[in-house]
DNA sequence: TTGAAAGCGCTAACAA
DNA sequence: TTGTTAGCGCTTTCAA
């Protein structure tokens, strides 16, 4: 009777309401305590009990329902994800990375694509309070400290990628910067260019900010000057690189022999523009980006640039995530830093300095 | 006094929970229903109540939690987004199609990305009947119909993307693929083509076998035979292409003039397989794409291809959803199809046919 | 090993 | 215009 009264429940009532654990202790003709035991695999339950329920769960096709689960144990199972610009080939492959760790820890991902606008990102956060997501996992913040420090939700976790912040987190994973340029400056140094000029990106960007102290740097420890005219500023986007490309190449200044910049999108951008103007690459002009997005190497000419380890920089986010997550995990006194190591892939679109 | 209770709380339990609706209820001195409808913005609050409440959510820094919120209305507000690759640039130009629309209706984005493993695809659809999202929407399914059949959640809207399912849904939004492999034969034919090959995707896609058709038919219906050597399959990477085109290159049969392309990355490893092999693109080899992914305009050549409409692709998709959730939404009949028109992108991969 | 019962934070009749 | 009161579907003490 129990039985029928629960599988005539979709017939029966006109709003047709899905199974719940009730129906299926009724059942099985036990506690919807013992119910709940079997589906979270509590090893207490008696072997033959455990089975009549299993067999109650199967037979009314039972599907616990997340959302009285979640309001009972305040856990979602779900991270959010928040990143500058999904068309970006950058951050797919961070996605990818974080969606493969996460999914082998059974968690979801809410994803914001905050379209490299920080008012988005703004809203992303808040909407990320309310929804009680286990952490957050931001890729890219555009936002200022004061922002985020009022906005981060003081009991989430919250890890960054390649942002190191002063408001309270688990933890960032990001890239040295340093290393990256260094690696570049080193190169075109190598090949003879002296009149090395940048192209930077968002500069609400940490990332931006670091890359370009450190090629300031690079270029004083090799006494290479950096006039204030070889610095420029572009949209992170190929149609930013073109931009940037034509204030250097048709600038009044002496045109850059090479340049760095700040994301193969523009190194992109900065190679069409080359191209319109009939200016050679790398015979010319040498162009370095950073990423290593997957069809840098399919350009024509293949892209030297300094490769971020993207996937890894997801994967190692939810990690440290999960960690926390833990019952047993200790609030770190001092949050994590993983400092993973960029690459240089020297390719043809750097050459010897035009002499 | 209750005010002061409701502050303290963080500073007095040690396990500090956050400031509910009743905290706030007693610190404006109303009924946790009048602070629900102030949230809500029902309208029949007295402006000075509303105030004081407001007052009250401001002071305590209440943010209402969407998990009770969620279990009172089994309404998430949130859209379950299923894609098969986020590395191929053809999908994250539909998840920023689908995230903006999503985010215009206030709407959260839970993203799986099956990495064209149909496995994944069927955890995913699990998850997703789990969490009671609000709706699903299907980019590039890889299940058969059985698989869907079961798993889709009666009781959940889905949307599907470029496949036209027998499972019940609210609609598909799709694009002609027969009006563009049609425009690309045309294309070719016109350059003098008579030798052309077709190099496929996903056998479970139905995207594939629609284009796999429609290329035979388009083919036929201008005379131009299609041995079964100058259909292969290929895995939808630049390396499945440049495999495929190995295969189609150094075959012992006659080599074909063009090749069409089941989607853009294929395409970028024929021309890579090509160069390679020194075969000229387009003076003895012509290439077509599918989809017109960002870069395909800026790689050399640039590449000639059928450009799917990939934003609107994912914001009709959530147009189609949103329309079905609201209150007085009619549960059409038949399902909704919407289709779209994809355009031919005649770029510098091809050319007249050598003679 | 199991069950009774009290929530988790919010919404929505229905009454007042 | 506001309050009372049941839930929503699940987990989790505590007692049996």
């Amino acid at each position: 009777m129990a039985e029928e009264a629960a599988q005539s429940v979709e017939d029966a009532d006109d709003t047709p309401r899905g199974v719940t654990i009730d129906d299926v202790a009724a059942a099985a003709h036990v506690s919807t305590a013992t119910v709940s035991r079997v589906i979270n695999n509590r090893l207490v339950v008696a072997e033959e009990t455990r089975e009549r329920v299993l067999a109650a769960i199967e037979r009314l096709r039972f599907r616990p329902s997340s959302l009285g689960r979640n309001l009972a144990t305040r856990r979602t199972g779900t991270i959010g994800l928040v990143i500058a610009d999904i068309t970006n080939p950058f951050y797919p492959e961070v996605v990818r990375g974080v969606e493969q760790a996460a999914s082998s820890y059974d968690m979801s991902l809410l994803l914001y694509d905050t379209a490299e606008d920080s008012e988005r990102e703004a809203q992303a956060l808040r909407l990320l309070g309310e929804r009680h997501v286990d952490g957050v996992i931001i890729c890219a913040s555009r936002l200022s400290e004061d922002r985020l420090t009022t906005l981060a939700r003081v009991d989430t976790p919250l890890v960054f990628i390649n942002r190191r912040p002063t408001v309270p987190s688990i933890g960032t994973v990001d890239v040295d910067q340093e290393v990256g340029v260094r690696a570049a400056v080193a190169h075109l140094s190598a090949l003879g260019h002296r009149r090395i000029a940048y192209i930077g990106g968002p500069e609400q960007s940490q990332v931006q900010q670091r890359r370009l102290a450190a090629f300031k740097g690079a270029c004083a420890g090799r006494g290479i000057a950096v006039p204030a005219s070889s610095i420029v500023a572009a949209s992170p986007t190929i149609l930013g690189g073109k931009d940037a490309a034509r204030q250097l190449l048709h600038g009044d200044t002496t045109r850059p022999t090479a340049i760095l910049a700040y994301n193969d999108l523009i190194a992109i951008g900065v190679i069409m523009a080359a191209r319109e103007d009939g200016i050679a690459v790398p015979g010319r002009l040498s162009i370095v980006g950073h990423d290593d997005i997957p069809l840098a190497g399919v350009l024509q000419p293949p892209l030297t640039t300094v490769r971020q380890p993207m996937r890894e920089l997801g994967a190692r986010a939810v990690e440290l995530l999960y960690a926390r997550l833990q019952p047993g995990a200790a609030p770190s006194p001092t949050p994590a830093l993983i400092r993973l190591t960029p690459t240089l892939m020297a390719r043809a679109s750097t050459g010897p300095a035009p002499t």
